[in-house]
RNA sequence: GGGCGCGUAGCUCAGUCGGUUAGAGCGCACCCCUGAUAAGGGUGAGGUCAUUGGUUCGAAUCCAAUCGCGCCCA
């Protein structure tokens, strides 16, 4: 079974079908008696006059885009006049490997729909793709590839393979996205690996040093000790390992207020890595943890309260005594004496500090550890790192400790050295999970390192971030609290990595002194060479190269230098963008009208970019910014490969088509969560081809029609097709706020409503008669023509944006006078207030109660036998107040032109005054079928089986 | 463990400031039509508004806790 194409096992409409003949064959009421057929005489439309009602769309489409592309759509949507200026939706890169998954084509088609929308909305929309090309993942899946091969690739020729595998993807991805419809400048989308873009960040990271952002600093990464490199979060396995679990003594110098003792009180602290403790600067304490102070023989320990019990009992001891408790935060202050060497070791706070296990008071080393290092910083603490890039210990160490590996030697050495001064109370094995090295298994260790970061609280950058934030529209408005949250709790960005496949950070060290070169200068050198030659030429070329001739160190002369080896953060190269993409294209500008990407871009792109706006050009990047939640299964949870729930962008257009992926997109409120199943989908087939199938009976009957020269006049044209145009105004200006509000669900919703019951089960319905059987150019016909242009017109342009194909579809059958060329180049539909009678509207609305009592009574008429449908039927209508009034002002004679009876859609209908509740009695309707209206009427002749109307259209 | 959200019918969504019996479309069941026809029409049945507790004359709506789910962080 392939799109919307019949399927092999028949639907459960087909049987209905099917099953509802066989029983007219048994009853015999198939025995048409008519012995006439007039059929040749009605205006039916024809199908070869509107759209089939099977879409194909999984082949149609790419006609559609293959159509766009010959006519250079793209193009003429930037030429079409744009009387409200230029909207600027900047595209958030994807990063440049693998095939396109579901997520993608959720903020893709938004993006289409937001950009297609506001160019029929007139503004100017360029919609500029883009893609997030350097980094990690790329690096590794290359990297693997010639480790399969038994290679081992030098750094140029790594990189090169990388750039190619990026480009092989771009490609991919690109044709994936036409795929889904998305009109854009394809030919000519932005990659962060282009020379130009490369040279840019350089010129960038620059700016930033310019400006006095860039400084370098130490920071703990988990390092390798075998591979002696650092190693990012995605590169770090956990794995089971046994540890050395100790629990270690501070001898208090500082006693806290209040101490119940101040005679040899010691602050319990618990590790698995003893190898850290000759780096331990601070104890930290959670401040509304409560803590207690226990007697044990003459020593007072201080630790969690709740784990007292658990730590006495770890030790063996049963004679213990709290003599007091603490709040945590009244500890700060105190201060202790490391156990092995001469130095303060004071008490700080920290959040993180749980009482989960260990003894509550967390051993703090920053040189070996994230939260530590924080936690330092905060505190003004040093950085000490007493550990080489072997993972041997330093002279820092001590010399009890120097040249030790940390582990095994250096954590026997510190545990032997502990239990001699009598600081160890209690050792033991303990198995957890510790990270491993993903390459040599080897487990890490958190090291201080150099690296290069950018401060986010120079020159009030921070506060400068938040007022930014809040002049930001925040699409839904929660992001804002998130992103505040972000930037308020973010630390400096460490803009370094140790890696090959990114642009490299562009210093130079003096072989001398060590000093780091950064100059305005050597900065726009290495940029110019970039932009010339690629990135890669950074690392083929000697310092040299890049420096002015007889450049020398500022600090000591020296003319000899070595680059820096690191290279940028890919979040650098993406918060860029709006740098290096907005401002250098001439049909964009800065700042962009629209960021619109997933919520985890909270904490990504909409902050890597804002911090890099902020400090260059102190603004923020974008005026509004819109976030779409997460893709989930049927049920809620996230797609996985093992819980065999992903759904394919591929599959789900090979099989439905993209359209139908387009409006499940449009039915979502997806500024939460969205849910993607295979019964979901269905769904959604079933509401596009009911959309469908109101445009196509329109088309079809609009075939003969020409609106220059047969529409009928609004003032001309009966009630029910001016209350159907002030619907339609009504619906209409629903629609435009549901547009507006990037609230296109409930576009969907009103849509899907609005051609199912006003349209199909409604109006479409009752005009049948007009439409086929009135004479051509009568001005009943007509003006039920008119009224199913202004619908068929309108219904187009609004689904356009949503599904482009199908209206492109529609658009090309219509009659529209001096037609654009395709849809995408119409004007979105303008409200008529002149159209919008409400008393009129409010007639009608008494009308339609009406009718639905006549519905209900015609229904219970058929279940009882009196009458076999509808059509056979007339009803006469006790109507009291206010219902009667209304009524009354439509004359209701047997004939074809009985409004009230078209509108209940029986054959006769007859209007009294009542009392009380509305009554509707049906009967037969007296008289004979006319064989061509197939109304019952009392002036059908008996030869010819036709009524006066039809007998008049027929001239006979 | 922390931060930010979400939970209304089988599905997708409305539900304003707390105020009648919580709405819609689809789907489903039954029926009609055979001139939108692998279409179209009619009628009808579906809800403990995640759970529990509170505030209130009154709670889907406000508060708290719990459960489930997602994103971000640790």
């Amino acid at each position: 079974m392939r799109g919307i194409a019949p399927p092999s096992v028949p639907t459960k409409a087909f049987e209905r079908r099917r099953r509802a003949g066989e029983r007219r064959i048994r009853s015999g009421i198939i025995l048409s008696s008519m012995s006439h057929n007039y059929r040749e005489t009605l205006q039916l439309p024809k199908d070869e006059q509107t759209i089939p009602m099977r879409a194909n769309l999984p082949e149609q489409e790419p006609r559609w885009q293959a159509f766009w592309r010959e006519i250079d759509l793209y193009r003429r949507m930037l030429e079409k006049p744009a009387p409200n200026g230029v909207y600027i939706l900047h595209d958030g890169p994807p990063y440049s490997n693998g095939d396109i998954h579901i997520g993608h084509a959720l903020n893709k088609t938004l993006k289409d729909i937001v950009a297609r929308s506001y160019c029929m909305r007139g503004y100017r929309t360029p919609y500029v793709p883009g893609w997030d090309n350097h980094g990690l993942p790329i690096e590794n899946a290359v990297a693997k590839q010639f480790m399969e091969r038994g290679e081992t690739p030098d750094k140029i020729a790594l990189r090169r393979a990388c750039r190619e595998y990026a480009q092989h993807y771009v490609k991919v991805q690109r044709e994936q996205f036409e795929r889904l419809g998305l009109v854009g400048e394809w030919d000519k989308p932005y990659l962060t690996m282009d020379y130009a873009f490369e040279a840019g960040l350089v010129r960038i990271f620059g700016e930033l040093a310019q400006r006095g952002y860039i400084y370098r600093g130490l920071r703990p990464t988990l390092w390798c000790p075998t591979c002696q490199t650092a190693l990012a979060d995605a590169e770090v396995e956990y794995e089971e390992k046994v540890s050395d679990s100790i629990y270690v003594a501070f001898p208090v110098i500082k006693p806290p207020a209040d101490a119940p003792a101040a005679e040899n009180l010691q602050i319990l602290i618990w590790t698995t890595t003893p190898w850290t403790i000759p780096a331990n600067l601070a104890l930290a304490v959670h401040p509304e943890l409560e803590y207690a102070y226990v007697q044990v023989d003459g020593a007072v320990y201080l630790l969690a309260h709740r784990l007292v019990a658990p730590t006495m009992e770890a030790f063996g001891v049963r004679d213990y005594k709290v003599l007091g408790t603490v709040v945590g935060a009244a500890l700060e202050g105190a201060v202790a004496k490391h156990p092995l060497f001469d130095r303060e070791s004071p008490v700080v706070l920290a959040d993180y500090v749980t009482a989960e296990d260990g003894t509550g008071v967390v051993h703090t080393a920053p040189g070996h550890g994230a939260e530590d290092f924080a936690t330092g910083k905060r505190y003004g603490l040093p950085v000490l790192c007493p550990v080489d890039a072997r993972g041997v210990f330093t002279a820092e160490a001590g010399a009890a400790f120097a040249g030790l590996p940390i582990a095994p030697e250096g954590n026997r050495a510190v545990i032997a050295q502990l239990r001699a001064v009598g600081a160890l109370l209690h050792h033991e094995p303990y198995r957890h999970n510790y990270p491993h090295c993903w390459r040599c298994d080897t487990p890490l260790l958190f090291r201080a390192t150099e690296q290069w970061f950018m401060s986010i609280d120079h020159a009030g950058h921070r506060a400068r971030a938040l007022a930014a934030i809040r002049g930001v529209r925040w699409i839904p408005p929660e992001g804002e609290t998130r992103i505040a949250a972000a930037v308020q709790n973010r630390p400096d960005w460490c803009l370094s990595r140790q890696r090959a496949w990114g642009v490299g950070i562009p210093a130079f060290y003096c072989e001398a002194c060590g000093e780091a070169i950064l100059t305005p200068e050597t900065v726009e050198r290495v940029a110019q060479a970039i932009e010339r030659e690629g990135s890669d030429v950074w690392f083929e070329q000697p310092a040299d190269y890049f420096l002015p001739n007889g450049f020398a160190c500022p600090k000591c002369a020296s003319t000899r230098f070595r680059k820096e080896t690191d290279v940028l953060d890919v979040w650098f190269d993406s918060g860029s963008t709006h740098r290096l993409v907005l401002e250098t294209r001439p049909e964009l500008r800065w700042p962009a009208d629209l960021y619109l990407e997933g919520s985890d871009q909270h904490r990504g792109w909409f902050n890597s970019s804002l911090m890099i706006a902020i400090g260059t050009r102190d603004a923020a990047p974008y005026r509004a910014v819109i976030t779409h939640g997460f893709v989930l299964d049927g049920e809620g949870r996230k797609m996985s490969k093992s819980l065999g729930n992903v759904v394919s962008p591929q599959e789900v257009i090979h099989k439905y088509g993209a359209d139908v992926l387009r409006l499940w997109v449009a039915s979502c409120e997806y500024f939460e969560d969205v849910r993607l199943s295979e019964e979901i989908l269905k769904y959604v087939a079933d509401a596009y081809r009911q959309i469908r199938n109101t445009l196509r009976f329109m088309v079809g009957n609009l075939a003969d029609f020409n609106p220059a020269t047969d529409a009928v006049p609004h003032a001309q044209l009966n009630d029910l097709d001016r209350w159907m145009l002030a619907t339609l105004q009504e619906y209409l200006r629903y629609a435009l706020n549901a547009y507006e509000a990037f609230e296109y669900h409930k576009f969907y919703h009103e849509t899907r409503r609005f051609c199912n019951v006003e349209l199909s089960a409604f109006y479409l319905d009752v005009i049948k008669d007009r439409l086929y059987a009135e004479a051509r150019d009568s001005a009943a016909r007509r003006g039920a023509q008119t009224v199913v242009y202004e619908l068929a017109h309108t219904l187009t342009r609004l689904l356009a944006p949503i599904i482009p194909h199908t209206a492109e579809e529609v658009w090309q059958r219509l009659p529209v006078p001096d037609k654009p060329i395709s849809v995408h180049l119409a004007d979105f539909p303008t409200l008529r207030d002149e159209w919008l009678d409400k008393g009129l509207l409010e007639r009608f609305e008494r009308i339609l109660q009406v009718r639905e009592a006549v519905n209900r009574a015609v229904e219970s008429a058929k279940q009882e036998k009196r009458i076999p449908n509808p059509l056979s039927a007339r009803v006469a209508i006790a109507a009291p107040e206010p219902f009667y009034s209304v009524l009354s002002a439509y004359p209701t004679p047997p004939t074809p032109d009985n409004l009230l009876a078209r509108i209940f859609g029986v054959s006769q209908a007859e209007v009294a005054l009542g009392e009380e509740a509305l009554q509707v009695e049906v009967s037969v309707a007296p008289g004979r079928k006319c064989a061509r209206c197939w109304l019952t009427l009392p002036d059908v002749d008996a030869d010819t089986e036709l009524c006066a109307r039809c007998r008049a259209v027929l001239g006979i």
